[in-house]
DNA sequence: GGTTCAATTTAGAATAATTCTAAATATTGA
DNA sequence: TCAATATTTAGAATTATTCTAAATTGAACC
């Protein structure tokens, strides 16, 4: 049976609060409305969208504090982060194994729900390289970057 | 036969200007010598640290140049950017197929001959994508945090 | 309910990373 | 030699992130 939105939201805090209490953290509201933030709009946002955001619905908090959360859920484990280029991280909540979509074109992120385990890749590690886990990031066009209308610019080869 | 520095050097100075001038670029003594800086010390250093390594010898070249410098030779796939963490971007003149491996511990980056080729790993984009190049990062810890000596911290079981 | 203590938030300052700008320089082709 | 364009330069500006001190919050204890 589907479940509520209300019992959709319960769960979800009791499972941060499970994964924060863990790693010695408190669930807060502000924690609590950044991790809210991600899940509405699954865009790969930067820790300054994501404020502004919060901000909409909770006019107090501070950017200090988006990053302080946006840190907390990172280290244990409830949100990733995103590094495909030389602008600010984005953050992605999805913690299903997946890849991210990098368009070289536009900047934007996607969710790619095939990925690379360090189990399925065989990845022999150096001596003394501890493997803990693998992200991949595939770079290339967006949809609306590959169009054939839109003029290519440094292409190689 | 093994080949002299001189007759490395000249080969490298044809590599680089062919695939700058295919990109409509030319190749600097500025551009020439970001690249020996990254070829010197394989250990992904920022935009910084290439600005000051690059100063000891080329005492007049600007940050502005640096950065023009590495975007050059990024756009012409000469050198790749690695993007591991919140911090600087970092780079790479390797342009063989290969992994980085990012410490989480203290934030080293390492080479990895494995790797995933679009090939081997059989993506499949969704409608419109088009895959370019897979970049995978490996997380965990280096040989030297991954001591048993050393403290653990912020360990997710 | 009050107190204490530690975690967390806040606002703003500071630092780091990167981009931008205008002027100067360098290079190439005519 | 000159013109045109690419590139470099120095410093300013902007963006991204970190730091700090004070205030607030929440939990444990009495």
């Amino acid at each position: 049976m589907a479940k509520t939105t209300k019992q959709n939201k319960t769960e979800n805090d009791e499972r941060l609060n499970e994964r924060l209490a863990h790693s010695g953290m408190r669930l807060t509201p502000q924690r609590r409305h950044v991790h809210e933030v991600l899940r509405e709009k699954m865009d790969h946002p930067t820790a300054d969208q994501v404020f502004l955001r919060a901000k909409e619905t909770m006019p107090e908090i501070s950017m200090a504090t988006v990053y302080n959360s946006l840190d907390a859920l990172v280290s244990c484990g409830l949100v990733r982060q995103v590094n495909a280029d030389r602008g600010a991280t984005r953050y992605c909540h999805n913690m299903q194994p997946h890849s991210h979509f990098y368009c070289d074109e536009c900047g934007s992120v996607h969710d790619i729900l095939q990925t690379v385990s360090p189990d399925d890749a065989n990845f022999r590690m150096p001596r003394g390289f501890r493997l803990e886990n693998i992200e991949t990031t595939i770079h290339g066009k967006c949809p609306e970057c590959s169009s054939s209308k839109k003029p290519r610019s440094n292409q190689i080869l």
